[in-house]
Parts: structure tokens; C-alpha cells; sequence
DNA sequence: TGCAGATAGTAAGCCCCCTTATTATATGCC
DNA sequence: GGCATATAATAAGGGGGCTTACTATCTGCA
């Protein structure tokens, strides 16, 4: 019971992930590329690191995609004035007006996840979410401490 | 709130991916390696594409996988006799051993997981987890269709 | 029988993710 | 002021996921 919960919690995230990609898909965009853009608009004005961490990736990964976003004009790498090191991400004319689409799509994807349970079960299943990922991270830095 | 709950639910297997995969580490196995060998342990004599459909990825996927584990001892691709196409994947003495320790890592990974949400929490969200995958696989279904 | 279409496996090439290591710059403390 | 430490970004290199395309083989049907 326990083993086949734990199956289909993965499972079902494999199945969202996908679905995510395909949808953005049309765009010219994968998955990351999107997140990334939704990101950028949510928290403008931030460094890499500010992304990678809110993305939870590590910095490396998301160098990669900037490059290949603003390779394709879709985000711009500027200076910092306050830090020489840093570089602040900007959307650009062309990406502003897909992340309107982008948050079209999110909303869509779960609200297709989430048909056909009502407003107490979606509750619940928020609760236990919650409860799962207070586990998780407890576990994650258990190991980090011990291991 | 559907979109935090969406959100959540992707963070949360994104964890247990990663919790899954720190915890296998150590026994010299990437998180897909692991996952390769319980499913052969559990369904032995099968050929590549059906234990590529099991861990739901691509057969080409599932070949550079066994490549690799075949490389180090941990699996043998033998010729199917009944079909000259195939290749039967089986277990070796080496990974025989481990299979069971990987048993043991997912039951305590989902324990982990899902301590401190009682008896009656875990159906509903079992329950919720199974609408959602029914939802998920009848939009990708749709997507196939129309897209 | 013989050919068309399906299926098993793999190659090439792209993107994403990581660990480890390097360079440039900030920061903190003496 | 100067040095140790931390931080921002990137490089190198490996595993895993995909799409597209190819070969070998099997299957089904005329």
C-alpha cells in the first residue's frame, strides 16, 4: 500500500512533467525554458543564482539554458552594476508576450489534473502535500548531515 | 491554490526523485539503474521494450541504461531464442545480492515520506493520487488525438 | 509464396541534470 | 591594508531523457 503510494506520487509527476513539455512545446520552448521565463517574470530583476536556486537546479544547469535561451533571443544577459560577478536576467520583447500564454497553460494543466475532485478532497490533498514535502526535506537534510 | 497545489506536486517528486537517487548512490547505482534492476527482479526473462514501457521511457533510452549497467556486471543481454530481434535481460550474481537491499531503500524512502499522515489521510490521498493519473493520462490521450 | 507493415534494437544528435574544478570578484576579519 | 573565505558564473565530462532515422526480423494477409 505504502509502496504503491510512493509509485504513483511519482508516477503522476513523470505524467505532469510531460504533459508540461508537450504544451509548451508549440512555443519553441521545453519544459525548463518555460519554467525559467515564468520565473523571470514572477521575480524580475534577480542574478542566476537567485533562478537556479528558486528552480532548484544547480547554477551550471541553468547557465545552459540561459545560453540557449538568449541564444535564441528570448532573455538577456546584463551586468550588475552592484557586483562585477553577477549577470541580471531580462525577458525580452519576444519572450514578454509568451509568458501570458505560458501561465495559460499552467492554470489549464492543473486544472485538468485536478478535475472531478471537489474543494474538500483538493484540501486534503494539499495537506498531505504538505506534509510530504516538511518529510522530505527533513530526510534530504538528515542525509546531508550524517551522510 | 491550484496552482500552489500543481506546483507542490511537482516539487515534492522532484525530492523523492532526488532522495531516491542520493540513497542508491552509494551502492555505485544512478536512481534509473536502480530502478532497471527492481523491475527485473520482478519481472524476470522479459526483453528491452517491455521493461522499457515498465519504467515508462523510450526503448532507445532503456538501451544506453543496459549498456552501461551491462558494462559494469549488473545485468547480461542474452539472444531470445523464439525471436532473433530480442534480447532477454537477466540478472547477474552481482546484482542479485543487491536487489534486495533496493527493496529495503524504497520501502523506507516511502515510510519517510509519508510519516506522521495516519491510516485515513493516506487513502484519500491515494485515492486523489489515482483521479489525477486518470486525469493526466486522459489529457496526454487528447493531446495524441487532436495535436 | 511473397510482399507490406509492424516490431526489436540501436545510432546520431539535442537538451537537461549532475559533480567537480576554475576564474573573477566580494566580503569579513585581523 | 591584506589575506582567508565565500560567492557568481562558467568549463569539462558523464548519465539520462527525447526525436528522428536505420537495420534486422517477424507477422499477417493476398
Amino acid at each position: 500500500m505504502i509502496i504503491e503510494t510512493g509509485y504513483r506520487l511519482a508516477d503522476n509527476s513523470r505524467q505532469l512533467r510531460r504533459l508540461f513539455d508537450e504544451r509548451v512545446r508549440c512555443l519553441g520552448l521545453t519544459g525548463p525554458q518555460a519554467r525559467l521565463l515564468l520565473s523571470l517574470e514572477r521575480n524580475p530583476n534577480e542574478n542566476q543564482v537567485f533562478y537556479a536556486d528558486r528552480l532548484e537546479i544547480e547554477p551550471i544547469t541553468l547557465t545552459r539554458i540561459v545560453d540557449r535561451l538568449e541564444d535564441a533571443g528570448w532573455v538577456e544577459r546584463r551586468s550588475d552594476p552592484a557586483d562585477r560577478r553577477a549577470r541580471i536576467l531580462h525577458l525580452t520583447d519576444k519572450s514578454r508576450g509568451i509568458v501570458t500564454r505560458l501561465r495559460g497553460i499552467v492554470e489549464a494543466l492543473f486544472e485538468d489534473m485536478l478535475q472531478g475532485i471537489d474543494a474538500a478532497e483538493r484540501a486534503a490533498f494539499a495537506h498531505a502535500l504538505d506534509r510530504i514535502a516538511t518529510n522530505l526535506a527533513a530526510a534530504r537534510q538528515t542525509e546531508t548531515i550524517n551522510g
